[in-house]
DNA sequence: ATACTTACTTACATAAAGTAACCTATTTAG
DNA sequence: CTAAATAGGTTACTTTATGTAAGTAAGTAT
């Protein structure tokens, strides 16, 4: 009932990036090394999944994690190489919005 | 504590976008015009979430619908102008697959 | 009349995401 | 000493999204 017309390996890059945030996390990776709460309150994702996609994409090696023994703690997160690479994917999605994208007026 | 640093046309791409399903169904549609169940069966979608993705693109000026009155009734879907402009974003995505994701062994 | 087709819709079940409170360790304030 | 703050989470619970299966409409073939 589900024969692969698609390539499985686009395929499986759709399903890593269209999960939710994981897209705009990397965005914000792309401007430099961010910590936990920096992420959080730029692009409003609550702890428990900004934690979870965190995980995620360094299982996926996208994301590398940094523990600083300060205290308290810090944790510094940066793009890996792989995770760099989605740059251009990135910017494309930037520019296609810049083009195609019309803001509603959200209350005035 | 939701202040956005992100560029708001860019975020609603990335939410237009990341759809679960929506970049597959463009990707295909990309290939040409296709009716309801080529889709369907192309990138094994549910009906139901189909129809609903269909209808959120046709909102969004991304997909254009043709309706036949041939019996059984032919429906055909296809992109529209803003639909094919996501074309580099799609390539771009299939290009990174190609060189940075990897299949696991799913069953010998 | 019955079955078949396409493109759906509806009802119900499960998975994913959001919210708020809590946890651990350490430092600072009173 | 107790209370509050801080960073980076986790836990329990609710809401939303998705999946599955069955049903619908209109017309055709049998």
């Amino acid at each position: 009932m589900n024969r692969p017309t698609i390539c499985p390996k686009f395929e499986k890059a759709i399903s890593l990036l269209s999960q939710r945030w994981t897209a705009l996390v990397i965005y914000q990776l792309l401007s430099g090394t961010q910590r936990f709460s920096e992420i959080q309150s730029s692009i409003g994702i609550s702890g428990k999944v900004l934690s979870e996609r965190l995980k995620d994409m360094e299982h996926h090696g996208i994301v590398k994690r940094k523990v600083i023994p300060d205290t308290p703690v810090i944790i510094e997160y940066s793009l890996t190489e792989k995770g760099m690479s989605l740059e251009p994917i990135l910017r494309e999605i930037e520019n296609w919005s810049q083009l195609w994208i019309q803001l509603e007026n959200v209350s005035s």
